[in-house]
DNA sequence: GCCAACGTTGGC
DNA sequence: GCCAACGTTGGC
């Protein structure tokens, strides 16, 4: 099992609607980094939910992949803003994962206070420069995450969801 | 393949 | 709104 951390503005989607629909496609990544990421993805990896662009900036939930990676509708949609009409059909470029509302951490984590954190050093997130909506955590940076966040560890386990 | 121009992200 | 960082585009 693998851990992620995903960036969306909250003002857009955020973890409450996440928990509102209880599922979503994650569509609309647009950057091949990000988008191999997506790739990697598999069904029962955990995800940070990281609210972007809002004051104050941090990560709010857990969220779980229950899809692995499939072709987003978008990239085909002409009316949309995600549409690439460069993007061959057969073989789509862009893809996405269907993630669900796990849990919402009881305490909000800042960017700011991430940033205290002594184990959180290496985290992606907190590199300068760093601009990818998709990234990899490593399980320690995880559990200290969900930790510092208020959930119990054993939330981790995988039984009990 | 180089690189300048431009666009986007996202914290502040 | 500012601006640093960085990805993408496109002329050459």
């Amino acid at each position: 099992m693998n851990f992620w951390l995903l960036k969306s503005e909250p003002e857009t989607f955020g973890f409450a609607d996440l928990v509102r629909v209880g599922r979503e496609p994650w569509n609309g990544v647009r950057n091949y980094q990000a988008r191999n990421f997506l790739r990697q993805m598999q069904v029962g990896d955990l995800c940070l939910f990281y609210h972007s662009a809002t004051s104050p900036a941090g990560i709010a939930g857990v969220a779980r992949v229950v899809r692995a990676a499939y072709p987003d509708n978008l990239q085909f949609d002409p009316a949309s803003l995600y549409h690439d009409a460069a993007s061959p059909p057969e073989a789509p470029r862009w893809s996405m994962v269907d993630v669900a509302a796990v849990a919402a951490l009881p305490r909000f984590l800042t960017l700011a206070e991430l940033r205290t954190l002594p184990e959180l050093g290496n985290l992606r997130l907190l590199q300068r420069g760093n601009r990818l909506s998709v990234m990899p955590v490593s399980q320690e940076e995880f559990q200290v995450i969900v930790a510092a966040g208020g959930l119990e560890p054993e939330f981790l386990n995988a039984d009990s969801f």
